[in-house]
DNA sequence: CACACTGTTATACAATTGATTAATTTTAAT
DNA sequence: ATTAAAATTAATCAATTGTATAACAGTGTG
């Protein structure tokens, strides 16, 4: 009977590995079924590590939330910056992104569900989520200023602030709805949905937001943009 | 040591009084923390009446589930059919009793992110969400359709229900993020915010879904609107 | 009033939970 | 090679979990 034959890891690497390992454990089991056991069998560890890298299961699953906001957020902006051309080509390339893989996807969308679940009742957890929201507000506003200018629309910091969370909120809904996707509609409606909707909140001409030839082979569709989203 | 004394009630309504003790615990709690133990001693029974009414404590939870979806849908036909007036009213009505109690409601908001969570590894949750979703899209189209054609808007089903599919998405995303409320703004900016928005998205001339004088006292505000929508 | 029915309680049970501790093994420094 | 530090395992703990079962008690029926 030999004891199991084990690597010591870095500090980084062996908290990541854990907190990767949680958030595949809550999104499969749910909060309720991910144990300190199936968590640690996942990321093929023992339990003992949990007391060490962390001080307690509560602590390690706070953390892997604060790592998945960290990574939704970095995912957020680099959707933002990778995109180049006009103010509305970054705006449109940045509210496709999050309509589309790997942005949006439901597995995603069911953890981030199961944290904000608990929000309410934890105050590390609403801290977490604040600035999460925080920063997605930020990149939006930083996406839509220049657009408004540069159309000429009536701009201020307040009207801008409340196009970005009303343009958050449409996002927000869209993506979760859309992720989780019942069959009521096709999910591949979505950019091209979101784009004209956006345009229209924003008060731009129709077409502001679509894609300019080129510009846009970050989506993942750079070739085929029709008839299905056109509402008018 | 005498046994506990108790009442026979009915079937429905000691079902009913399971699955409201079982919604709070899931609200305070989480899924994780909403055990037999403390949802029974919150409904003032013993643990045994669990298998009584349901089979196990899954079945239990999937009914509370479907409970709350039920109400809130409820809770969404009951504020449409309310409103009175033109349907540039009812439908102004419907959007700002979302953005106020008691729909937007902090520990519903949190339920209903938590159950989200499992729809995606429930087949029984799935089906419970889609049903209440496509009921809310149905809501919407009724209010929507008789606005665009009262305005003179390009109309067609297709424009209609992907007006409702954008709509539902900032309903969603809204009374999600402004009931947990950050605290990166006031909470009653938004019933405003989400009319004005209504207004750009479906093209209405701007103002066309503001309240009319009177006809919007069932929101919960019917004197004071204005000045404190502004962030700045 | 006695009866049967069943809603309800009380208790027991095996399994799982998160936490703790001591014993080991790896790793790096000497 | 030796040694010291610490990362990791393995085993144990009391507490809690969901379920099952038998005893009890309230309710309406004859």
């Amino acid at each position: 009977m030999s004891r199991k034959t084990f690597q010591r890891l870095s500090l980084d690497v062996r908290r990541r590995s854990l907190m990767e390992a949680t958030l595949t454990c809550v999104a499969r089991h749910g909060l309720h079924g991910a144990s300190v056991r199936r968590i640690t069998e996942e990321a093929g560890v023992t339990v003992g590590l949990v007391r060490h890298y962390f001080g307690s299961k509560d602590d390690m699953i706070r953390n892997a939330y604060a790592y998945l906001v960290g990574q939704l957020t970095a995912q957020a902006s680099e959707s933002a910056r990778a995109a180049e051309g006009t103010p509305e080509a970054q705006l449109a390339s940045f509210l496709r992104a999050n309509m589309t893989r790997p942005n949006m996807d439901e597995e995603t969308v069911s953890l981030w569900a199961t944290f904000i679940g608990r929000v309410r009742h934890d105050p590390g957890f609403a801290e977490i989520h604040r600035d999460g929201y925080r920063e997605f507000l930020s990149v939006l506003e930083t996406l839509i200023e220049p657009v408004l200018i540069h159309h000429g629309c009536p701009y201020s910091v307040a009207i801008c602030r409340n196009h970005a969370i009303a343009l958050n909120g449409l996002i927000d809904g869209l993506w979760m709805e859309g992720a989780i996707n019942s069959g009521l509609y096709a999910q591949d409606i979505l950019p091209d949905l979101i784009t004209g909707a956006a345009e229209r909140l924003l008060e731009l001409p129709a077409g502001a937001l679509s894609v300019p030839d080129i510009a846009l082979q970050s989506t993942g569709h750079p070739t085929h943009r029709e008839q299905q989203s056109k509402p008018s």
